[in-house]
DNA sequence: GCTGCCGTTTGACCCAGATCAAAACAGCGG
DNA sequence: CCGCTGTTTTGATCTGGGTCAAACGGCAGC
C-alpha cells in the first residue's frame, strides 16, 4: 500500500460520522452503521474556526446547523443598545444554530473561544434523512428539547438565584459535560473570561471574581487564573438552593 | 335536520383541526386540506382543564405535547427546595410540553389560569405524521426553535436589563401576541398575579406594582386591577433598551 | 529581558430592588 | 349585606451586588 493512499485514507476516517469519536454524544447517537453512512454523506463540509472566529452571526440567514466537533464555543444574543448576554458555552458534541430555525435568521452570534472544528449540517439534509430514520428524528427532536430543558435552568438561575447559587451552578455544569466527555470532573480550564462568565450568570465580573475568591477561601475551589479545581463537590452542591432565595 | 343530529355535528367540527379557527397559528400551520384530515386523525384527545388545574407535573412522564385550544396557562420550572420561577405563559395556538422529549419527562409544571381547552398529540404519532408530511415537520421544528429562541430572549431580559424595561418588555410581548390572535393590542386581562409576573421576570411582586404604579403615573399605562389598557406603546417601546444596563 | 495590554483581583461606596409591615381592596360564600 | 380570604398597593428600611477606582499579574511582541 503507497504512502500517500493511506493519508488520504486516514483523513477521510477522521471526518466521518462513523469513525467520529463523538457519534454516541452527537447528532447521530444510537444509529445504526448503515444509517451512520448516510449521515456521512449528509455532511460533507467541515470547518475550522479559529478562536475569536465566527460561526455565525445573528442576523444572517441559516445555512446549516453545527456540531462541534472539537474546540469550545460560545453564543451570544444582543441587545440593539449594544448590550450583549451569553446565551451558552459549547463544548464537542454539543449542536448549534437551532435558535435560527424558526425565524431562518440566526438570533445570536457563535463565536469560538478556542481553535474549534465544527461539522456543517444542512437542515434540509438533516430534514430529509430524519423522514427517513425515525431514530434520528426522534433523536433530534431530543436535542432540541434539551436546549429548552437548558433554557428553563438558566431561567431559574437567572430569576431566583443569588451570586454564590450561580456560580456554583455554572461549575457544577461544566464540571458534569466534562465528565460526560470523558476529562477530568474537578479540574479543568475555564475558556472564557470572568466577564463572560458574568454574562452568562447575570453578574458583573468584579462579583465573579469576588465569588470564586471566596469560594477558594472557604476550601471549595482552587483557582488559579484560568484554571479551576474542585475540592469539596458536595459542599458545592449543598451551598445551591439552601440559602434564601433573592427573588 | 334533526336537532340531537345537528349538536353532535356542530361539536365535531368544533374539535378538528381542519376547521379549527387556530390552525394558521398552531401546529398544522401551512397543510393542505388533505394533510389536515391526517392531523384530525391524530388528535384524538381533547382535554378540558379547569382554572388551578394541571396540564401535567414536573416529573411525569412525557405522554403528548399539549396545543391549547382556548384559555390561558402558565408552567413554572421548581427548585427543590421550593423555590419556583415561572417559565412561561401561554395562550390559544400555543403549543407547550416540549421540554420533556428530551428525557421522557417534564421538566416543569403546566397549569390553567382559566378554564382552558387543549388537544392531546401524541408525540409519536406527530413524528409518525412529520415522517410522512415534510411541511408538518418542518413547522414542528420551527415551533420548538421558536421556543429556543423565546427563552434566549428571556435569558437577556433577566440577564441583564432594569426593572422597568422587563416589565415593558412583558407588556409588550403580550401586547403582540394578543394583536397576532385578533384581539386588542391595548387592552387585555392579565391572567396571572402580580406575583407570577415578578416571578416569571425576576423581580418580587411589590417591585411589579410599584413599576405597573410609575407607568400609570407617567401616563403610559392605565392599571385597574387586572385589567390593562397601553396608552403609549411607542413610549414603552423607546423605554426599552434606553436605560444603563444593570449587569 | 522589557514594555504594554488585557484580564483579574481587591477595596470603598452606592443604589435598585428586596424585605418587612400595614392598609386598602376585590371577590366570594353564606 | 357581611365577613373572610387572598391580592394589590404603598411606605419605610435594608442589603446584595453594582459601580468606580486602583493595583496587580500573565503573556505577546519587540
Amino acid at each position: 500500500m503507497a504512502t500517500p493512499l493511506r493519508i488520504v485514507e486516514v483523513d477521510k476516517l477522521k471526518t466521518a460520522c462513523s469513525t467520529c469519536s463523538l457519534h454516541e454524544l452527537c447528532l447521530p447517537a444510537g444509529l445504526s452503521a448503515s444509517e451512520l453512512k448516510s449521515m456521512d454523506r449528509m455532511i460533507d463540509i467541515r470547518r475550522t474556526v479559529k478562536r475569536g472566529d465566527y460561526i455565525f452571526r445573528a442576523g444572517t440567514a441559516l445555512h446549516a446547523l453545527y456540531a462541534i466537533r472539537t474546540g469550545f464555543m460560545k453564543s451570544c444574543v444582543l441587545h440593539e443598545d449594544g448590550r450583549e448576554q451569553v446565551a451558552g458555552f459549547h463544548m464537542m458534541g454539543d449542536l448549534i444554530g437551532m435558535d435560527a430555525i424558526g425565524s431562518g435568521q440566526h438570533l445570536c452570534d457563535a463565536l469560538a473561544l478556542e481553535d474549534s472544528e465544527v461539522c456543517e449540517i444542512p437542515l434540509k439534509s438533516l430534514e430529509l434523512l430524519s423522514r427517513e430514520i425515525p431514530s434520528l428524528q426522534h433523536h433530534f427532536h431530543r436535542i432540541m428539547s434539551r436546549e429548552i430543558a437548558r433554557d428553563y435552568g438558566v431561567m431559574l438561575l437567572l430569576g431566583s438565584m443569588r451570586a454564590e447559587e450561580r456560580l456554583a451552578v455554572f461549575l457544577l455544569n461544566l464540571s458534569q459535560r466534562f465528565a460526560a466527555r470523558g476529562y477530568s470532573s474537578t479540574e479543568f480550564h475555564l475558556r472564557m473570561t470572568r466577564e463572560e462568565i458574568g454574562s452568562y450568570l447575570g453578574l458583573k465580573l468584579e462579583t465573579v471574581s469576588r465569588t470564586l475568591s471566596q469560594f477558594q477561601a472557604q476550601g471549595l475551589v482552587a483557582v488559579q487564573n484560568k484554571h479551576l479545581r474542585i475540592l469539596k463537590i458536595d459542599s458545592l452542591r449543598e451551598l445551591v438552593g439552601q440559602h434564601g432565595c433573592r427573588v
